[in-house]
Parts: structure tokens; sequence; C-alpha cells
DNA sequence: TTTT
DNA sequence: TTTT
């Protein structure tokens, strides 16, 4: 049907890049998003938001985001479960993205290094994707290129 | 920061109304979002995105909604955690709407009976908030009445 | 950088479809949105939208779409400008959407004639793009398959 | 029925704030929205979307924001119409913001001279608006503060 | 009438 | 040029 989910928040930590077997990139990383008022006690609360992000936009990600950074996620809600090794049933909800913006320059001597100049974005890209597999260096001289959307993943190539 | 999410689907099983200790309504459903893709056998998949409503709009929802409806949802994403009975950590992740729609009419016989001619929808109320509590009946009769945000505003007041 | 639209509304009449000279199907029509408040003499207003499809959206809407349907559209703001007959230059600004979604079946006995069991949608194909171009049928079993992204038609293919 | 609409995007000049003869604070500014593709020659276009807030919104977008700062918008499309002074029918669309989001301090020494550590925000208030009228000085020590819907209930109210 |  |  329909959804759609647009968040601004801040990375709670470093990105976590891994692969599937089938060496198909997949970053997480968890979003805080300030909330637009406060609770009783006068303190403003976030939500912690979990996002996970497929293939090239996974390596951008896990190249040019760190813990602190303003970003901004567009996406889809998922939810999935699985039984954890007691047995129990548990339950996910997360964000899929298909669209990262870096809102804020790389600009502290990090290894990427790299400045971007007024706010980097990124897209997942078409299915048709020859994207590189199995490494996280892409040798781009523009990570923030283009692209369209899909996804022809199965959850079963998921590593968590 | 920014915090919006939208989604259309149907309902998995007839809303829930509670009150709060302090008399506030508030009503839970879950949304049964079916996926732009299917899956490595080729069906089709949902996402079951759990949402909740408060005050004037969860008693509307919960006198409107019914399972299988088609409907629109508009609000933010939430995270919050608990400890359940056996001392463990329980995080939940859901949809706090302030804007339903309901997509489908009410033409079966059901308790509501309302034929809504072509989608009703209902925004929560500023937080100015006298709304009314304790009960689930509004007595009003165009629950798709009014709401939120309005703007009161003629065009002849503006100055371009 | 970002840019999401998301509306729910009814068509103000039956879509058209066009092609370019390249062969490129694009289909127009316009959104009639009931707005959530009441103006200053109690009447419920509305805005017009104007919505651009290309390609295969643009064929399935123009199948499928009709005067009134209530509608979900999903997009991004596009403004351009051109000089009209008089040389007067003129700006546009209108809906590029890439997921429609048909919230209301087919049953009146039209000329599609199909019954929507519930909600059919579609997304814009992704750019490897094998799309029919040059006729408005789809011979198509599922008018609501699903899809990725892109656009790579440049303006000037515009038929309008 | 639902209009939702969210950008990120560089203001193209300073807003501009107006009142209405009945003392209404109205501000407009355009936004620059690069586009995620490029055209036929390799460039990357932007559209330029009209924006319009009200209110105390108004004022704060005034006193805050400034040409070619960065911002997120949140609102909805407006279109409207009126006759110019050759008696021709203009066809205005804009987006009407409850939302607006300054994605970059104000480090340089202009008038603000405000550093906002990180994001600021403000929304819209609720209708029922004992808002300040005929000034655009707030005298707020935080003008992003909170507001809009906020939801006074804890968790602990919860009946769940 | 367009921003970095 | 506007829908139910």
């Amino acid at each position: 049907m329909l959804n759609r989910v647009i968040l601004i928040g801040r990375l709670t930590k470093d990105p976590e890049l891994r692969y599937t077997p089938a060496g198909v990139a997949v970053t997480q990383f968890s979003l805080a998003v300030d909330r637009n008022f406060k609770d009783q006690n006068g303190e403003r609360e976030a939500d912690f938001i979990n996002i996970v992000t497929w293939r090239q936009l996974a390596e951008t990600c896990a190249n040019y985001l760190r813990k602190g950074r303003l970003t901004a996620v567009e996406g889809r809600i998922q939810t999935r479960n699985y039984d954890n090794a007691e047995g129990k049933r548990v339950y996910v909800t997360e964000v899929v993205a298909d669209n990262v913006r870096f809102l804020e320059s790389n600009n502290s001597g990090n290894r990427e290094g790299g400045s971007n100049n007024g706010g980097g974005f990124t897209r997942e890209e078409g299915s048709g994707g020859n994207f590189s597999r199995g490494t996280a260096s892409r040798g781009n001289q523009d990570p923030f290129s283009d692209d369209g959307k899909p996804i022809d993943i199965s959850d079963d190539d998921l590593p968590f």
C-alpha cells in the first residue's frame, strides 16, 4: 500500500557495516530524533529509531556517517520477527532507508576527511544494480551521486 | 527534529479503546501495510505496524474503525521501553497518529451503521484541549467534522 | 536534497494520456484534496493539485483512474517555466508522482471493468526499464505490479 | 483528505515578513531544492518552491532564516487564484508550512547572532492561539523552544 | 524572481 | 480548468 517515513536526527553511534552470506552490504544505525514537545518534567525526550540501509547506500552511509551527525532519512517502516536463543519470539520494527542525506560536513580530520560542501545525499540505486559488493570502498569521486530505487534481496539474506 | 510517517493499510483487528487513570482515551490498533514488492517466493508480504491514538481521535477511531478497513494514518514514530514481568527490558516502536482517514465507508450493518460518503477523516485537536474525557460517546452528528490546525484567516487578509 | 509529497484526493476529470515526440507516455490529472478546516463561511475548500506521471505508471493511471476516484499519490514537487504565446513567462508547480494508489475499485461497468479487490497500486519502474512505449494497452494481467524508481527523461520531451 | 509535504533546501533570498490588515504575521520565502538526478546536460537542476508561514512561525522564520540557509520544511500544498491587474486569472501553488527546521546555525555575525547548537525548529501553534500579533519581536530567550501538538500525558498514565 |  |  503506502508506507513512508521521513526523519531528521543524530546518529547515536558510528554505523555498523556488515555483509550477508551472499555478499550484500547492510549498514545499521540508530537515529536520535528529538521530540517537538517536553515531558512532564520539562525535559525534551527523543525517539531512538533503528535504520537499515542496503547495498551501495549501505556502503556510503558506513563511509560518511558518524556518531552525532545530523542526518535526514527517508524510507519505509518494516516489521519482522525471529525466535531468539531462548526460543522466544522477538518483534522488530525498523526503518529501511532508501534516501539518506548528510546534513553536516565531515570537517573533522576523520578517515573520510572529505568536506561535503553543504549537504551530501545518496539514494538507493536501481535494481539493475551492478553495485560493488563485498567491499566498502566505492572508489567513486562523488559519493553523493544519484539513482533510483528497488529491493531484490530476500530477508533470508539478513545477517542479523 | 523531524519525524513524519504516512501509512495506508488495513486494520488487523477491531481497535481497542482504554482510558488512563486520569481518564484520557487511548486507542490502539495494528495496520497491515502490504509491501510494494514480492519476496523470493513471489509472495507479497506485509508490515504490521502498531498505531496509538489519543483523546478525541482515539474515541473517533474506536467508534468508526473496524477490522479490515482500509485506513490512512499520519503521525510520528515513537520508541519507549519498560521492564516486563520477568524483569526484562522490552523495547516498543509504534506510530502515534495525529491524523486518521477512513478510506472505506461503514456500509455493513454494524453498530456504527453510518455511511460515510466518500472518506471521513479526523485530526488530533490542539493542545489547549478541553477534550471530552471518560466517555466514548461524542454525541456529534458529524464525526468527520473539523479539527486540528485550522487557519481562521480569509484570503482577503493576504498582504500579497 | 529532499522533496516528498503525499496526497489523498479525488480526480477532477479523467486523466489525459499523451506521448512525447520520443514516444514516452505522460499522463496528467488534477487531484481535489479537501482541506482539514473550513473557511470563514463554514465551507470546506479544496486544493487542486496537478499531477504528472511518466512511462508505465502513466499508462496504468490512464487505464485505471477516472474522474471522482479517491486516489493516493506519492511524489515530489516540480517547478518549471516556459514562455507562452504572448511571450510571457509562465511558472508551473506540479507533483511528479512515482507511486499512485487506487483507493476505490472500478466496479462500474466502464471499459476497464476490472474489480480491484481492495486497493491497487503501482510504482514507477526502475531505470533498467524495457517498458512498453507508444501504446496505452498494457496487456498485463496484473496492472498493480511493482517496481523501483528514476527518471531519465528530459523536460524537452514534454508534450505540453 | 491528506496533504503532506516535506522539503529540505536552501533559501533563495532572505524571507519577507508582512502583516495582514488584521495584523497577522505572514512570512514568505522560496526554497531551492536540488533534484536527485541530473538533466541531459549532466547538470543538477533545482525546484524553486514557494513557502508561506503564518503567525508566530512567520515571525520566527523572519528572525532566523537567511538566504542560503539549509532548511527543512513540513507543510501542505495550497492552491489559490486571483485576478491580476490585467484581469487575467493567476494560479498559485505554494507550501503552507507548519514546521520549519533550521539545519544550520546563524554563526555569521548577523543581527540575530545566535548560535543554534545543532538545529532549531519551530512548529505552528494550536488554533486556540493567543499568539502575539502586530510585532516581530518575540522576546523569547530560546526561539527554538517547543510548541505544536504537545502531548501532556506521562508514560505512567498508559493503560498498557 | 532563484540556493550551495 | 475543478472532486465527493
